[in-house]
DNA sequence: TACATTGTTCCGTC
DNA sequence: CGACGGAACAATGT
């Protein structure tokens, strides 16, 4: 699953596959994905046009180009941007291409159809962009601001770190690793964190994201649970195996519908 | 064969 | 109107 981390991987290549370049045909498949107008639309928006830049924010990704027009890309569970030689056949489940003129042909690919492209030709803000919160890499996560905007909530803390609109980016896996890292209970009450425990959590999901990052940095991401992927992570899908800390062996508990491990010695409710 | 699993967005309810 | 639980989505594993 791409969070954060791995939609920060995904701008960095597609700004050094893009940028400045123009785009010499583009080719968007009617599947479910494609939004904002047809997959002809789309084509047509594209097809031309310079790429100024590649902005990220949270997990959506967009393409600016030149003119004023925008092409936003979610990544959902599955998606992915790689780049190949505008000569290479279509890979299994490439669902839209991007061919730079004197470049690199840059396709969409997405097993599970959970990703999105929406085409804004006037280059609007859409309303899921517009919706996100603070963006924890581009330090605009801080502890106080997170504090604050739990006050209101009495649910789990794990259910409001999903929560795109508190803090834009984190997912399941940068929840589940940044509980464990604060030593803070996944069930318990946004509202009764205190301030210290605010802190450690912020920091936690910034160390989380930064060594993401740093392992996962290069032109092709493999995704967790991708078949022959292994398990970079400190707690996340490793229920029953010794905590990092203290050696007890981890729970998995089910938190707002999803899976959740936790340590229950170094995270007490 | 049917069902659980997976993360996010969307929708209905409180 | 905001919080929150559950449905839907596509594919895979049991």
């Amino acid at each position: 699953m791409p969070e954060l981390p791995e939609v920060e991987v995904a701008r960095r290549n597609l700004s050094s596959w893009l940028d400045g370049k123009r785009i010499a045909r583009a080719k968007v498949e009617a599947t479910r994905i494609a939004r904002g107008g047809s997959p002809r639309a789309i084509e047509r928006m594209l097809d031309g046009k310079r790429v100024a830049s590649v902005e990220r924010r949270g997990k959506w990704l967009r393409i600016l180009l030149d003119g004023g027009a925008i092409l936003y890309s979610h990544l959902g569970m599955s998606g992915k941007w790689v780049a190949r030689d505008a000569s290479d056949g279509k890979l299994p489940h490439e669902r839209a291409r991007i061919d730079a003129a004197r470049g690199r042909s840059v396709r969409y690919v997405d097993p599970r159809m959970f990703g999105r492209l929406v085409a804004a030709p006037g280059g609007e803000e859409i309303a899921e962009w517009a919706a996100l919160g603070p963006d924890p890499l581009a330090g605009g996560l801080s502890p106080k601001a997170l504090a604050a905007r739990l006050t209101r909530r009495s649910g789990p803390i794990k259910a409001a770190l999903l929560d795109q609109s508190l803090a834009a980016g984190v997912g399941n896996i940068q929840a589940t690793e940044a509980l464990w890292r604060a030593k803070i209970h996944p069930l318990r009450p946004a509202n009764a964190l205190a301030p210290a425990e605010a802190r450690r959590l912020v920091d936690g999901i910034h160390a989380s994201i930064e060594e993401t990052l740093a392992k996962q940095s290069g032109p092709e991401i493999t995704y967790v649970e991708e078949a022959g992927a292994e398990n970079p992570f400190l707690v996340y899908d490793r229920a029953g195996q010794p905590c990092p800390r203290c050696r007890t062996k981890l729970t998995r508990i089910v938190v707002a519908g999803r899976g959740t491990v936790f340590c229950p010695r170094c995270q007490r409710r």
